[in-house]
DNA sequence: GCCGTTTTCGGCCCGACTGTTTTCAGTCG
């Protein structure tokens, strides 16, 4: 999907690269931040310059009329002349090469220069070598480090899933916090924002003793790698290779710590231009005028004194979030909010092999301060699922009604998640839907269909007046597998039409819908459900990364059924 | 190379740490 958006900003981003080997100044940023705009543009480049031409690209931020003739260029002839040459002088595989921890393209430069080294095989051979000491400026200890780097990346760095991080990084950030030198600890960083994946973790504590707490954080147990420590910092690697940052400031400036340090790098570097152009210069230490400081405790006295409101954490992506806080309608959304979920309308029972009963998933609800739960057992057609047939569901609705007559004040509802056959039918008769208080559909079976398949196979499953929800609408896994084949546009405008619900799949590796769909959803006043997918209590737990990717998705909890009281819902849904 | 309710020219985010140097450049976040 939008395929030449991806190459261009990647082309943009090679280029900036190249220049910032040259010593350019200030022309890499202009290409880099073509390159941002270009990954998260949500418009086709290739249709916006069929449609507007090159008057078109140049609307896009960043893109001004050289940046546009090279669009132009690459989308007519598949080349960037310029780019061929910058290449051609430096014919160097940048990906590889930059991936090393400390090399970047002024060292990529000089490696090519004296020693012709083009890529990371190379690169490795010359350091065992002990080729690397001998160039100028370089010495035995980088020479050891690129090695060690290099190992490092062979054992497959990359990024980490938020769900199976995040409760890693809170326990280490709680044994920080258990010092006695330690006034606060915060996660900072990706990790802050609730990204799907995470790149390392950033803490950042609040101390007035920071040398007891480097020394206590870089002999954590599990530790293989100290990168480095500083009086105010250390980085360290963990077992599993995740890298962890840690930031010591005063109680004074914990609010501009945090909020350079969640980042992201563009929001920053918006309200850091924002912040000069009141005369005011923001660091990590504060905001500051002259030699006065203006706002630095908290990150809300921040934001004000730059004349915003406090942005969340999840909104800090350079996604528009700013210009938001400046207007007055529709202004930022006010986010939905953990607590504010009243239930889980995904969780599976051991009647189709999930591990647990449907009471043991109920306590567990309750436990959660749910007021309902949501059963969804797979149907028929996932026979390796030991998915139900229409004798079973009926069955399972009188255990369910048994149930609820012992609850007060809680209630289980029965549903299921339907199959959605390659012709986009139910895979259970339209009769035995009607008994369920509610019905998911989802795609489970032949994935790779074409588009145009696949987008009626969806399209037909929603226009079926039983089914309520569409469960992980695009069926991606991070890290495993794409979205399938769909014009989500399409799908979209027949949710709205048929007010088909979406969900927000909270399983780790799912987060689907993610959140820039959340919020082209939303946009559409489409209504979604976050739900777990949960076919353990354990997992229910997970519920907390879907409201992050709704929060992400600048979703309100009008938007989320599940966050709307038992009986809008029931009406909603059509049960009596 | 981009951008403009201060500007069509003159600005463009900033500090800590490391390794190599003897005063600083490169990298990272």
């Amino acid at each position: 999907m939008m395929m030449k958006n991806q190459e261009l900003a990647k082309i943009f981003s090679s280029m900036a690269i190249f220049l910032k080997m040259d010593s350019i100044a200030f022309r890499p940023q202009a290409y880099e931040k073509a390159a941002f705009a270009l990954e998260t543009l949500n418009q086709d480049v290739e249709e916006i310059y069929q449609k507007k031409g090159i008057h078109g690209l140049k609307e896009i931020p960043g893109v001004g009329s050289t940046i546009a003739e090279r669009i132009e260029e690459y989308l007519r002839t598949d080349k960037i002349k310029y780019y061929q040459e910058l290449k051609e002088k430096m014919p160097v595989n940048l990906e590889e090469l930059l991936a090393v921890e400390g090399i970047g393209p002024k060292t990529v430069k000089e490696l090519y220069r004296r020693l012709k080294i083009k890529n990371l095989g190379e690169l490795e051979k010359a350091a065992r070598g002990g080729k690397i000491r001998s160039l100028a400026n370089f010495g035995e200890k980088t020479e050891k480090n690129i090695l060690q780097s290099i190992e490092f990346l062979k054992r497959g760095r990359g990024r980490f899933l938020l769900g199976e991080i995040l409760p890693e990084i809170e326990e280490i950030a709680l044994k920080l916090k258990e010092l006695k030198e330690v006034e606060r600890v915060s996660l900072a960083g990706s990790l802050r924002r609730r990204q799907e994946t995470i790149g390392d973790a950033d803490i950042l504590v609040v101390s007035q003793k920071p040398q007891p707490v480097v020394n206590f954080f870089v002999t954590l147990p599990g530790i293989v790698k100290i990168w480095g420590q500083g009086q105010t910092k250390a980085s360290i690697r963990l077992r599993r290779g995740i890298d962890i940052d840690l930031r010591i400031v005063p109680k004074k400036s914990y609010g501009a710590a945090l909020q350079y340090f969640t980042g992201s790098k563009e929001h920053n570097i918006m309200i850091r231009k924002m912040a000069m152009e009141k005369g005011l210069k923001l660091n990590e230490y504060g905001l500051f005028k002259g030699p006065k400081t203006m706002a630095s405790e908290s990150e809300e006295d921040i934001y004000r004194a730059i004349g915003l409101p406090l942005i969340e954490p999840e909104l800090r992506e350079g996604q528009g979030e700013i210009e938001a806080a400046l207007r007055k309608l529709p202004g930022l959304p006010k986010l939905i909010e953990y607590k504010n979920i009243r239930g889980d309308l995904h969780c599976h029972s051991s009647w189709d092999g999930g591990r647990n009963t449907i009471l043991e998933m109920a306590q567990a609800a309750q436990q959660r301060g749910y007021q309902y739960l949501g059963i969804a057992d797979h149907t028929k057609f996932l026979r390796i699922e030991r998915g139900l047939d229409e004798r079973q569901l009926l069955r399972q609705r009188k255990e369910i009604e048994k149930l609820n007559a012992k609850f007060h004040k809680f209630r289980i509802l029965q549903g299921c998640e339907a199959n959605i056959l390659n012709d986009g039918s139910i895979d259970i008769k339209d009769e035995a839907l009607a008994e369920l208080d509610f019905v998911i559909a989802g795609v489970h079976s032949n994935l790779k269909m074409t588009k145009e398949q696949m987008t009626r196979r969806l399209i037909r499953a929603m226009r079926n007046p039983h089914v309520d929800i569409i469960s992980h609408p695009t069926g991606r896994l991070l890290q495993r597998r794409d979205e399938y084949q769909i014009d989500l546009d399409a799908v979209l405008k027949v949710a709205q039409e048929t007010k088909t619900v979406l969900e927000i799949n909270s399983f780790p590796e799912r987060l689907d819908l993610k959140d820039v769909n959340i919020r082209r959803a939303k946009s559409l006043g489409i209504k979604m459900v976050i739900n777990t997918d949960s076919h353990m209590k354990e997992q229910m737990r997970f519920i907390e990364l879907g409201v992050a990717q709704a929060r992400r998705g600048w979703a309100e909890k009008s938007d989320i059924i599940n966050c709307w009281p038992l009986a809008k819902l029931l009406t909603f849904l059509k049960v009596i």
